[in-house]
RNA sequence: GGCGGCGUAGCCAAGCGGCCCAAGGCGACGGUUUGCAAAACCGUUAUUUCGUGGGUUCGAAUCCCACCGCCGCCUCCA
């Protein structure tokens, strides 16, 4: 069975077929970089993480295009106000520049931490000014745009396919309209390619037609043709940007270009917040850095950012996702699970029996895989992908709880790999201990204690043991006894 | 006003015409194990049941209609 991606042009579940064999090119609408990154870009840019993830895991060879956007934008239509970055930037007295950059570094770490594959390009908009220029010259050109004092406006009624995305019609939109009248323009509809820079507008560009700043749908047009090309496989965005975003990029392109813009539109959905909308302008927004590490007021500890990361594959991609301290906890508890038996496994080898892996834990692994790629193959069915991960731990902890060989650990291992680490991004090659140096004095300290604990066990002294392990506890250090030995791990 | 989506066990969630008397996770409960725990394993956890009421069909959680409830987009937002 081939791969199946959902594609919003067509409201269709279609067969993946990319414009060239064996590439594909992959352009994703990134963050504008003035805050933190919260919980809706962790699930935005997870989803199509998943995405890259999973044509690679396929064999294709893809480029990953995701933009910057290092100037903010005002609405099309509003004479005046300020841009979100300039606005950032008063607010923390510093440049607009300084903001876009600190915010950036901080996307990248946050999205490092949810473990997502960093895209291959990731351009800023600001370095790419001349070839915005450019296209709203080919615009003018062609006819498709007009030049009024200063600015320059798409003409929408030039351009026949428009509202083929999003399923509008320029009429009807008109009516319900919340936009204020802008008198420069021809049509309601039209929107900025171009804007005049206000006085006092921080961030703007020499243009033919005067000092402004570009159109806030022209950037990812221009960089996704410039790096590629005037068609490209997949453009995906959250289901929020069908309209006007996206709609408008495609009329840029193809009247520009006079192809098809993009084969495939993606859409994610979006996220909430104890079932509630969750927005900048709404301030109830969590950033991701507040789970992995700083606390919020709705949430009652911190959380793993791959406890995150699977909450968000738990659920699909098109459909919204409500995050509550309850679900993350339950995510976490998973996750600790998953974990726990990749550890053992890798555990087990030391000591494992040589020999030929065992055929029916591979025949088991076989049909494990088959159903998690029939899963992923319609439309990225991450949830059952998951649970799939959830069969192969609980198999994991049958095998190392037996006398099994070296050969059967690896090929669960190699498994745990590939579809738990390469596809779903939650199970890592290497459990990094934290701390280095101290870590081992720490594995010192506990290991004396264990020892003087078994001691008193040996004599039967169980008022002396337990006060060891409670106390050890206490500090979030679990003691756990085997027939092997006592293990102990962090709570 | 226009457009779109959702309603499945205590909670999250997959399924989208027969394989469903409905995956998987969390939680809860029982058992094995343990000095007791923890972890792990085994089992139980939706009164033919999938918001409600009709209909189509040999057959519906899955299709159609109505109703109720919730949410999102239409303005920058992931």
């Amino acid at each position: 069975m081939s791969f199946r991606l959902y594609n919003t042009l067509t409201r269709k579940t279609e067969e993946f077929q990319p414009l060239e064999a064996g590439r594909v090119g992959m352009y994703v609408c990134g963050p504008t970089v003035y805050g933190h990154a919260h919980l809706g870009h962790g699930k935005s840019y997870v989803s199509f993480d998943i995405l890259l993830r999973y044509l690679r895991y396929l064999g294709y060879s893809v480029s990953y295009v995701q933009n910057i956007t290092d100037v903010g934008h005002l609405t099309d239509d509003a004479d005046a106000g300020e841009d979100k970055i300039s606005k950032q930037a008063q607010r923390e007295k510093k440049h607009p520049m300084a903001i876009a950059e600190y915010y950036t570094r901080s996307y990248f770490e946050d999205m490092d931490a949810l473990n997502c594959i960093r895209p291959d390009i990731s351009p800023r908009a600001t370095g790419h000014i001349p070839e915005q220029i450019e296209l709203v010259q080919t615009l003018l050109d062609k006819g498709y745009a007009y030049a009024v004092n200063g600015s320059v406006y798409f003409d929408v009624s030039k351009f026949g396919a428009y509202g083929k995305l999003s399923g509008r019609n320029v009429e009807e939109m008109q009516a319900g309209a919340r936009v204020d009248v802008n008198a420069e323009k021809r049509h309601p509809a039209d929107f900025a390619l171009w804007k005049k820079a206000e006085p006092g507008h921080v961030m703007q560009w020499n243009s033919p037609w005067g000092r402004g700043y570009p159109g806030w749908h022209l950037e990812c047009s221009v960089m996704s043709m410039k790096y590629l090309g005037k068609t490209i496989d997949i453009h995906g965005g959250g289901i929020e940007n069908q309209f006007p975003h996206h709609e408008c990029e495609i009329a840029q392109s193809e009247a520009a270009n006079g192809v098809p813009f993009v084969r495939y539109w993606v859409h994610h959905n979006m996220v909430t917040v104890d079932g509630q909308k969750m927005g900048k302008s709404l301030g109830n927004f969590i950033t991701l850095k507040q789970i992995f590490k700083e606390g919020h007021q709705r949430l009652s500890r911190l959380y793993n950012p791959l406890a995150v990361r699977q909450l968000i594959l738990q659920s699909h991609y098109r459909s919204p996702i409500d995050f509550s301290d309850a679900a993350l906890t339950a995510a976490q508890s998973g996750y600790d699970r998953i974990t726990e038996a990749v550890l053992a496994v890798r555990k087990a080898m030391n000591t494992a029996l040589t020999g030929q892996a065992d055929a029916d834990v591979v025949k088991q692994l076989d049909t494990m895989r088959q159903k998690f790629e029939t899963a992923m193959n319609d439309d990225l069915n991450t949830a059952v992908a998951l649970s799939v991960i959830f069969e192969m731990l609980k198999l994991a902890n049958q095998v190392v709880s037996g006398k099994t060989t070296q050969a059967t650990l690896n090929a669960v291992n190699d498994q745990f790999i590939k579809l738990g680490g390469e596809v779903l991004g939650i199970v890592k090659d290497e459990y990094a201990i934290a701390g280095g140096g101290d870590e081992q004095l720490l594995e010192h300290l506990i290991g004396l204690m264990i020892e003087q604990r078994q001691t008193a066990r040996k004599k039967k002294d169980f008022a002396a043991s337990d006060r060891i392990r409670n106390k050890l506890t206490e500090f979030g250090i679990v003691l756990e006894d085997s027939p092997a030995g006592t293990t102990w791990r962090r709570q």
